[in-house]
Parts: structure tokens; sequence; C-alpha cells
DNA sequence: CGGCCGTTTGATGGAACTCAATCTACGTGG
DNA sequence: CCACGTAGATTGAGTTCCATCAAACGGCCG
């Protein structure tokens, strides 16, 4: 079994990050480093919780996590979907507190996050971040703005786009592991109604969904109805 | 008309960013320095265009602006409010490109943004931009989880607060120059609903609002029904 | 087999939207 | 000084989208 140190083995952060910036050897390989002191997570468990203070930056390796926020009456919200590649809890502020809580969806793999220092790695670090925003921007709008339709059919796209930037997902159908009741709390609807509303898009053919995966048919119609805007955050 | 390098001389962003971390008095003279060439804009004035490279960051001193996205049919969606003594379009990625675009609600004074440096400064920008993905965390909670009612009430806290923190805000009213339609856009309602439960409110002797200023009434019962807790980033 | 989780279906109610129309305050120009 | 135009606030009636409550259904695992 060779540890590699070539420039996508298996490893989403490093296929993400690298997309980012141009990573020196010795950043892919403190990634590569950092990976192999991986941390098995079962589904359901906490990464980061409200208020607590942030030991250190973590990277999803594998599965699917979420920012969310509780009120006092049990409603809740998620904040937004954390997947394989994705920074956790990178933070540049001294002695950080987590403002959400970070909590597994699927049983998953993370790992620390190297320090930034000052070349490629933290160029990619910016640019995640950056990323990071616009999809608060994009969530915010969803939420807004769209309709129950718009809202699932718009981020399904996002996670094809997402997965796909961590080269996890191709042309075809992707992994979308989410049930209607999480997918309901990401988009502020109730269950219900985004299980009558799948069963619309079902039927108008736009989308296919269940078995844990997902595609969308017609991409280009589709982005026309959800206004869908490639993700940029800086040139080039 | 002597220059005074004191904390807090009239410049919300010096007030404000002092709380964040302990600026050094070359810190302070920096950001009086910027302030020393100040843009008067008017009202519905882009600053930053959306996919447009961003020049470099800014300051602003007075007024109020917004980010905000436009849809293909013309939905608008508030994604933030900007106060004075916020930062906007400080990014730490080369070449950066707006993700979104900034527009002056009010007529509103900037300037730039001093480069951050590595001391006190950069740890101010650093809360600073933690706060605003708070901010942000705090939104998509609003218009995915809470009623209109609610809706308003929380985002005048967060206003209060935030004008607080640049030292423009005491216990009393505080400036609130949003229309009824600005402030539907921000939280994802019509402009004719934002009127009615404004009525609402005040009937329940919740808030005052007109006049360009607000006021909440009884802040501990208010702050009970929103389950509004106060900011926090970081420890200290 | 029985329990659980997730999905599905039905009936009903309500929060918020849509489409007007009216009202008010305010500034501007004749 | 007043007629006018405009932006913002207000009101009314009718509609729609989504929530709520409740129950049934299917697969999976112990």
């Amino acid at each position: 079994m060779a540890t590699s140190t070539s420039a996508s083995p298996d490893n989403p952060a490093v296929t993400r990050l690298a997309r980012f910036s141009s990573l020196s050897t010795s950043d892919i390989e403190s990634l590569h480093e950092a990976a192999r002191e991986p941390q098995r997570l079962a589904a359901h468990v906490d990464i980061l919780r409200e208020e607590v203070p942030i030991a250190g930056g973590s990277i999803m390796l594998a599965g699917w996590a979420c920012r969310l926020r509780l009120l006092a009456d049990g409603r809740r919200q998620i904040l937004s979907l954390l997947l394989p590649g994705d920074l956790i809890g990178v933070c540049r502020q001294k002695r950080a507190v987590a403002t959400t809580s970070v909590v597994t969806l699927t049983s998953s793999i993370i790992c620390s996050a190297p320090a930034p220092g000052e070349g490629g790695l933290a160029e990619a670090y910016a640019v995640s971040g950056a990323l990071e925003e616009l999809y608060l921007f994009r969530q915010i709008t969803r939420l807004g703005r769209l309709s129950a339709e718009e809202r699932i059919v718009d981020s399904l796209f996002e996670i094809q786009e997402r997965l796909a930037a961590a080269g996890l997902a191709g042309t075809g159908s992707f992994p979308m592991p989410l049930t209607q009741e999480l997918l309901a709390d990401t988009l502020g609807l109730t269950a219900v109604h985004v299980n009558r509303t799948l069963q619309q898009l079902r039927r108008d053919g736009m989308i296919e969904l269940g078995g844990g995966r997902a595609s969308l048919l017609d991409p280009e119609r589709l982005r026309l109805f959800v206004d869908h805007r490639p993700a940029r955050v800086s040139l080039g």
C-alpha cells in the first residue's frame, strides 16, 4: 500500500484545494500527512458545538455534515452543508468560539487541517472561505425568494457542483444521502411539503432522487429555471 | 481643527474595531489616515458589482448600504446590511471578484481600508469577518424558520446591537432608515405584509418604528420572543 | 415477527402573496 | 402659493403556497 503524493489520490481536499491555487509539493504533502491520522465519526455526532472554543481546523475527508442552529422551541435550521474536501472551523481570530454547531449527517472521516502558512495553501484556504461565504449568500436567496420547487432544484445544483469540485460527481447522478426531513430543515420547509414537491418535480421529469443518489434531468433547462450561475470568487 | 488620534473620535470603524482587539497607536492612526480621504456617495450607488474584480477593501464611515442579489425575473434579496464601521470587500484571495453587488441605501461616506498587516488590526479584521459570517447564519435562520413578526423583531435587535458596537445607538431608539419595501427585501417578505405585521407589532406594544428611527419596547420580553443571543466569536 | 425510520397520502387551516386602490407627506415647478 | 408628481405607507378582497395534524405504508434490522 504505497502512500502516494500525487495530485489527487483519493483525497477530496487535495482535489478541491488544488483547483483553488497552485499548491507546492510540500503543501500537498502536508495535506496527505494530516490525512494519515483520520478520525472516524458516526452519524449524528458533534464536530463543533456552539459557544465552545475551537481547538483547531478540520477537513472533511468523507461523509456529509452540516452547520445547524436550534431554536429554543425546537425549530431547526441547517445553515450549510459540509461535503468531502470542505474545511471546518478554520478561523483567523485568536481564541475562536464556534458560532454554530457542526454535526455529522452520515458516518464521516475528518482530519486536522494543516496550518496554512503563507504560500499556496493559504491562498487555497482563502478561496475556500470565500466560496463558503458565496454559498451562504445563495442559501439566503433560496430561503428568501425561491419557491419550494426552485429551492430544491437550486440546492441540488449546488450539491452537484460542490461534489464535482472534490472529484466526487461526474455528469450523471451523484450522491445525495439527505432524508426528506433534513432537506426540509435545509430549505426552510416541512418534510411533508418537500415530499409533495419532489413528487411534482419527478412527474415533470426534472429530477431523479432516491436510494441516496440524485440527478438533474435536462440541466440546461433547470439552470434557467433557477437562474443558477457558476461559483466564482477570483479571476482565472 | 486638531486631528485627534484618541480611541473613538467620531470614527465608527475605530470604535468598532477597537472592541475586537487591542489596536496599536499606529493601527488607529492608519484608520484615521484612511478616513482623511473620504468618498461621499449618494443613495442607490454601487460600491461593488457582482462578477467585477475588487480593487481594494473599503470601510463604511457613515450611511447604510447592503449586499444584494437580483434574480433574472426581478425578484430581489438583500443578503446583509452594511452599517457604519463595517468593512466592505476585504478579501484574502488574490484577484478577488465580487460575489454580490453592494449598493448604498442612503447617502454614505466610505474610505479605503488600510492593509491589515500582522498585528492588532489583522486580528480586528478577522473578528469583523467572523461576525459578518455569524450575521449571515442569523439571516439564514430568520428566513428559514422565523415568522414575519419574529423576523422583524430579530432583525431590529441585530441592527441595534450592531449600531451600538459602532457607538451609534444607546439604550433608547436608534436610526432605522429602511423603507418597508427594503425591509421586505431583507426579510424575504412583501412590502404589504411587512406593513401589516408592523401594525400588529405596534398594536401589541412591542416596537416603535417611524420617521427613520426605531425602538424595541420591553427588550427582555422580545429577547425571549425571538431567542436572541448576543454575538460572540471569540473568548474575552 | 415487530419496531423503527423514512416516505407517502389526505384533509384542513393559516400565513403570506397578489392585485388594486387610496392616502399621506414632501418637494418642485409654474 | 398652489397644482402637480412622486415615493412611501396604508387598506381591502381574493388567492396560493405551505404548514399542520393524522394516519397509513414500505423497507430494514434486530
